[in-house]
Parts: C-alpha cells; structure tokens; sequence
RNA sequence: GUCCCCUUCGUCUAGCCCGGCCCAGGACACCAGGUUUUCAUCCUGGCGACAGGGGUUCGAAUCCCCUAGGGGACGCCA
C-alpha cells in the first residue's frame, strides 16, 4: 500500500476563504490521519491578479490556522514545480499524450478533448443555443463520502485556451496524475467535474485517485453556498479580528465531521487520531457565526493567563487599540507592563473575546472611560444610588488598604447596616468607577483601581451625574 | 431546462450501513431558575426534529419507491 498523498490546491485570488480553509483542514487531517503526505499547490494559471501578495494571503491563513505542509511554496518537494505557472512543459506534454491517443482537436483555435460515443445536435435549454452532444459512456466515481456516483458528460471541454494556457480541467488532472495524488478530497461542487476528469484519466491510461467530495459550507443567513462576498467568509477577517486560530480550527473540524460522541472542543491531536473521511457526512452545512464564537470564548477562558495576557497585548498595546481610545502606551514602563497582566488575570474568566477586550477593560487605563447609557438607565432608574454611593464612598474610604476579602467585608456590614441590599451599592458603584454594568469581579475590580481612583471615580460621578427625580 | 448530490430540533450534529436498546442523545442559540456580589462567567432545568406520502416488516429515523424542498454543476473561471 502506497502513502497517501492529498493535496490542497487554492488558486491565489487575493482572499482566504473559510470553505477553502475548511478544505485545506480535511485534507491535512487526512494526510496527518494516515502519516501521508500534504501537498500545496497554487493553481495560479491565468490569473493578473496572481500576486506575490494574494499568495501570502493563503500561506499565512494555513499557518495562522497551523497547518503545515510537506511539499509545496516554502517546502519544497520532488514533484514540482508546485505552481501552475511553472509547469507549462508538463502539461504540453501530456498534451502530446492525448494528441497520440487522437482525443484532442482544435476548434476557434482552443484545443478540446474529444469524448466517445455517438454525436448528435440538440438544443440546449441553458446556453440557448443547439449544441453537438456525444452519448459517452458514464463515469463511475467511488466517492468516499457519496458512495457510487455515475456521471456521462455530454460535451467536448476546453484543454487549451485560445490564449495558449492550459484549462482547469486539464491542469488539474495533470498535477494529480504527476504529482501521485492518492485521494482527492474537494468541496462536492466538484463532483459534477469529476466525470471529466475520470474521462481525462482513463484518456491517458491511468487509474483515477480517489475521490471524497466534501458538504459545501452554506452562508449563514439565506441561501446558497458561502462566497467571498458573504460576511464572515474569510479566514483573514477572523485573524484580524483576533480570533483564536484553535478555535476557528476547531470549529471548522466540526462543520461535516465529528467524532461520532459528544465532544466538540478536541485537541487537534484527538482530531487527528478520529479523523477519517469515511466519518466525513454528506450534507451540506450552515455557517454558525454564533457556535464559532462560543467556540472562541471557550478557548479563550481555558488557554494560559499568559497567553491570554499575550493576546491582549499584542491587540490592545502593539496593534495600538488602546491608543485608539486615548490610551497612551508608549511610556509604559514595566509597572505597567505588570499592571496590565494582572488586569487581563483578572478579565479572563469574564470576556467572551479579545476584540470586544477595549470596551470591556479600557477604564482600567484611563479615567476618560465613557459611562454606558443604557447601564445607568438600569442602575439608576431605582432606588437611591446617589445615597448608597456616598454611603459605599464613606465605608470605602475607612479600608485602610484594598483586599478582596476586606473589600466584601466591608460592604456587606455596611449593607447590614442599612439594610440596603449589597447590591444597591455594588450596581451604582460598578456603574461609577466603570462605567458600565458589567465586568469582571466586583471586589476585585476595586482593588486593582486602587483606593485613590476608586474614592475619586466616585467622587465624580456624584458630582456629574445628577440624581434622577 | 438537463445532470448530480442532499434532507433528524432555528443551527451544527449522534443514531441510519448491520430495522427493535430512540415516544430520538449532545452542542450553539433562546427561555426560566440557582451560585446570601452585579455580570457577558459557572451550574441546573425547559423549549425544540426523524420533510410528506406510499410500501416491505410482528416492528422503520433506520430498507425500497414516489413527491416536495434544499444545494451544486452545466465558462476558452478555478
């Protein structure tokens, strides 16, 4: 039994789509499954938009997500060239090929493969026109997800364009053939090409790999498969906004597979010991924006506070957010480096991502921190607040030194006191020195501002907030 | 229009191949309670599906047929 070889082969347009992604990781899975092979390779033919920079679109989506390959753009290979465009001599021979074998002729100066079976003109309902149709013997694909499939094509296609390049079909085929593709593992909108490659394979003599055509990914919201143009379709768009690449992985793992139990948040080295494509499901499936995210606030809550801390960092600091709302990083010396980490320490168990990070921590890093209207509305439609925070401020200001333990301490006798309930002080105060009616822990919030701030975020509210009538 | 694929809660799915253990299990979302500290955390509970119709069978989500619905392909795009 020879190695499995799979491939991913994305054509460089400029964006990172997350059904492609989703395509790249089944193959990946499969290859990492089997201890096989996975081999990248850009279907860059006919393309001005082929880029330098559309190519670093895919290649950093697939290390964004951690996927690697073995043979490809950066790792080389002993089946290249692995661009399109640089295996034009392969293709004019295997061209030669079907010219030996007369399956080829030209016709408006295209070159098309030539199908066989009896020929007959008929008017076709979708081009519009009367076309030549052949009555060729129907292709059996055993599909690995779909089971036996039969497909007749019923008309001559495209080898070579007008303009001397080769056609998708053709290149295709080709690449797999040379590069000894094993299994090809593609989205199901390829199961109706595939009669034409099984005729391309059997026209140069040789075995088809096999086939596994994958559900398609369907947009979120009304119909049809996800595109580039639908929102949330790009894997750069989750990486800007600081999703966690495990996550979205795991996620994406979970759209047409699963381990046949209850799990769904897996290590990728459980994914990869499971994964087989016959577990693989043939129906297409919904973009869930919202399961991605719960996934992603899953992985946020169970990763390290130290990479938690790094995530945030390198959003709210390095990529200059904080800035962004007035919050001026440069002078940071390492008191605030320390300030910050035990800020995030405290945060993590609380926020359900990172790019929701600057509303939900940036009043611990200025005192210019808007207060949330629709929270005051809340907090302050009952009750007296004014009273309970210049009770709270009194209490607070007789702590000599801010514990956690102290702080509830305190308010509770307080509250015991005045037989006001600890959370008519606790909503108006969050409100007050936070601007907002939710956030991390109460007590602990207070302590990390500090006596100082705390007394005087206060002090300002009272003083700007007019009690309401 | 032609061809191909698919059809279990709103969504992702388990169960289907090898019919009884399923008046269908889990997760997201939603709703309701609880954690003598709020909350976007955490816990408990609730809501909620075998597309429809015919067969086969003692018995069908599971097998067969038809209908309907969804998706895809039909490019000198990939």
């Amino acid at each position: 039994m020879s190695e499995v070889r799979v491939r991913f082969a994305p054509s460089p347009t400029g964006f990172f789509h997350i059904g492609g992604a989703r395509t790249a990781l089944f193959n990946w899975l499969y290859a990492r499954h089997t201890g096989g092979r996975f081999v990248l390779r850009i279907e860059d033919t006919d393309r001005q938009r082929n880029t330098a920079e559309a190519l670093r679109v895919i290649l950093e989506g697939l290390h964004w997500l951690g996927m690697d390959w073995d043979e490809g753009p950066e790792a080389g290979g002993d089946y290249g060239p692995y661009f399109q465009s640089e295996r034009s001599s392969i293709y004019l021979d295997y061209l030669g090929k079907l010219k030996d074998a007369d399956r080829v002729y030209e016709k408006d100066g295209a070159v098309y493969f030539r199908l066989e079976g009896e020929r007959y003109r008929a008017y076709d309902n979708y081009k519009k026109c009367e076309v030549e149709k052949v009555k060729a013997a129907p292709q059996v694909i055993d599909d690995l997800v779909r089971g036996r499939v039969e497909r007749a094509e019923e008309q001559d296609f495209v080898l070579f364009r007008r303009n001397g390049e080769p056609g998708f079909h053709f290149v295709n085929v080709v690449d797999d053939l040379t590069m000894g593709i094993t299994h090809v593992i593609r989205g199901e909108d390829h199961l109706s090409n595939t009669s034409k490659h099984c005729e391309l394979f059997k026209a140069f003599g040789e075995e088809p790999p096999v086939f596994a055509h994958i559900p398609l990914i369907l947009k979120g919201s009304g119909s049809g498969k996800m595109s580039k143009r639908d929102e949330g379709s790009l894997v750069e768009e989750y990486r800007r906004r600081r999703f966690i690449p495990e996550a979205v992985r795991n996620y994406l793992c979970l759209l047409g597979w699963s381990p046949k139990d209850d799990r769904e948040k897996m290590d990728i080295e459980e994914v990869i010991r499971l994964f087989d494509l016959s577990g693989i499901n043939s129906n297409n499936a919904r973009f869930d924006e919202r399961k991605l995210a719960f996934m992603n606030t899953a992985y946020l809550r169970e990763m390290s506070r130290k990479r938690f801390s790094g995530e945030a960092w390198d959003y709210l600091v390095r990529a200059g957010v904080l800035k962004e709302i007035g919050v001026d990083t440069s002078g940071w010396d390492q008191r605030d480096k320390r300030y910050f980490e035990e800020v995030m320490k405290l945060c993590q168990e609380k926020a359900r991502s990172i790019e929701d990070l600057p509303h939900f921590v940036g009043y611990f890093f200025t005192e210019d921190y808007p207060i949330d209207s629709g929270a005051a509305r809340k907090v302050l439609k009952q009750g007296d607040p004014h009273a309970r925070l210049r009770e709270i401020r009194r209490a607070l200001e007789e702590v000599a030194s801010f514990s956690e333990a102290k702080l509830e301490e305190k308010v509770n006798e307080l509250s015991e006191r005045t037989g006001a309930r600890p959370g008519d002080y606790i909503h108006p105060t969050r409100l007050a020195v936070s601007g907002t009616n939710v956030g991390p822990s109460f007590y602990g919030l207070l302590c990390m501002l500090g006596k100082a701030r705390v007394l005087n975020r206060i002090d300002r509210f009272l003083s700007a907030t007019p009690a309401p009538v």
